[in-house]
DNA sequence: TTGAAAGCGCTAACAC
DNA sequence: GTGTTAGCGCTTTCAA
């Protein structure tokens, strides 16, 4: 193993002139620094990992803490994943990846014997367990989800209220007088994930201030309980036009649940999704979308905690803005026809 | 910061004492494992990870290679990931997560700092270019995947040919003259992954072997690809009875172009699928299938992983045998029941 | 602009 | 069965 001592002699310089000039943290002469950067190469030399957290209290290492078994949302997860680690790289840093499962247990463990720098934790709830330990904890935290009382906390998460909002807006701005939204499975609502409410909530609140008739019905996440439903809402309301889906696993069968009762899309009945970009582009008709910028959430939690660590104030509460494509699945309803 | 000197003092014993007794390299008598143990507690002692990499030059953590951004196959990816995640736990270690993108300079640098104590990597091909760096880098390093020359390297997989052959077996069992194989995109065969090659070799095989008509169809992972795909095949062989299924993308699909050609399922057409168990279990009507089973290949990797990095000899490849579970959508075809 | 040297906290060889 | 102590390879004062 070749280490910075061999560097040194090989370059004619001390061990503390090889260490500054990989870090930059002293002035080095252009003719020492070339000199030792041309030994490293030499040499294939690298830091010992360890030997430079003991000395430096620095592990350049990150830990992501991330809903490994949650059947739902598996894409987005790994979206948040791949980001995280990229940005991270970016940073000169990498990724230790821990379960949700492991739980606080998990977060003491890597926190006390100092095997990270600081924390990216996923999927936060709204009154999660693991916030007072992450208050206590002396390390740097970025969550991605909004919890209740962000107070005290750096949080990143799409501003959803806005999302609902925009889709609303959208809608509205096409003539629709009534609005459907199709959400997530009632067991997303109770586990206080929180956003799937706040979507609700700024669908709701858009609706009440463009005077729509706006309701909100979670749906599981299979085809038979999508087309169930869609068929109730035709039956309720033999009108309906305008629909917003936030559930991407059941967006097939409420296309077809559509198609199989005779309605053509977007000239009967306009569809709005929250769903990935690809997937809205695949469907048979290009759907109208508002996307969670799943590598843009990644993204900025890592430079939060790169912020942090360099010891700079960074806000609290970071709420991304919804953007919405319009495709092809939304157009003008009624009355503005008539 | 606690340290193991304060332990040490605290339970007045010597320090080599108190890593002894998290070690276990030493018998200590029950009376000092005791006292050591409860100070342990009382400060709310942890070793630090940098300190104890540095002297025993073994950091307790793993490298995981995987594809984060490969679109497809993305819930596999996790199961593998989770179940990797949770093994090396098991063990005792943590896992590092490095995306395949950043390729050979990422196994050199982990490796060559002395981050991790060993390699996991995923989704490795027929002629993958890491191969000769993971056999020079000098750490223990197991490949989920199926190299063409496995030769002093240590993979894991499913015996994806022994599944073709069993969804023949099976299928020929029920008196099944052709069978189709819905294959994965022309990509997957052409990228060289081996898994979709080894598949329908299989396939072929045991096919060659009853007699059977069959054939491989490679199919993109659209829907409207697949019902294509299923209409010229029903055309091509209005007597169709049999298919395979290895495109969970496309599963759906193709069970819908069957229903809307008027086809049953099993009564017309039987259906063997090779996904994930729970798919096959929602499927409108439960599929027959064999699983790829993630969990088990995580498993075993970071076992024999562990297993290399004790110094034991392990067997170069593992490939686990497939197992076919029979639900609702195979039944006897025409010749049996004639 | 550079060097010398004192740790960082732990493990393991050596000594008893 | 236990203690003493010399490193592990690096960073960072302190001194020049």
């Amino acid at each position: 193993m070749v280490k910075i001592t061999d560097v040194a002699r090989h370059a004619g310089v001390s061990p503390s002139t090889v260490s500054y000039v990989l870090s930059g943290k002293r002035t080095i002469s252009q003719d020492t620094r070339l000199r030792v950067q041309a030994s490293i190469r030499t040499l294939g030399y690298r830091p010992h990992a360890g030997a430079r957290a003991l000395a430096s209290r620095r592990t350049q290492v990150l830990a992501l803490v991330a809903p490994l078994r949650s059947g739902v949302n598996v894409p987005v997860i790994m979206q948040f994943a791949a980001s995280v680690v990229t940005t991270a790289r970016g940073f000169d840093h990498d990724i230790l990846l821990l379960t949700q499962e492991e739980g606080e247990a998990g977060l003491h463990r890597v926190a006390e014997s100092a095997l990270v720098d600081g924390l990216v934790v996923m999927d936060v709830q709204l009154h999660d367990a693991r916030l007072p330990l992450l208050q206590s904890l002396g390390q740097p935290a970025v969550l991605i989800g909004l919890p209740a009382d962000p107070t005290g906390l750096t949080c990143v998460d799409l501003d959803f209220s806005a999302a609902g909002a925009l889709c609303v807006d959208h809608l509205a701005s096409l003539g629709h007088r009534g609005i459907e939204l199709i959400g997530s499975p009632p067991q997303v609502y109770q586990r206080q994930s929180g956003y799937a409410a706040r979507l609700a909530e700024g669908f709701r609140c858009a609706a009440g201030r463009h005077g729509l008739h706006a309701r909100v019905h979670p749906c599981q996440d299979c085809p038979e309980a999508a087309q169930s439903l869609v068929r109730r809402l035709l039956t309720e309301r033999p009108g309906l036009s305008a629909l917003v889906v936030h559930n991407e696993s059941v967006l097939r069968p409420v296309l077809s649940a559509l198609a199989d009762t005779g309605r053509s899309v977007p000239q009967d009945v306009s569809v709005v999704a929250i769903c990935p970009d690809d997937q809205a582009e695949q469907a048979p008709v290009p759907l109208t979308s508002v996307t969670v910028p799943a590598e843009e959430v990644g993204r900025q939690a890592v430079e939060l905690l790169m912020a942090k660590l360099d010891g700079r104030q960074v806000r609290s509460t970071t709420l991304l803005a919804p953007r919405l494509t319009v495709r092809r699945s939304t157009a003008a309803g009624a009355r503005v026809l008539a």
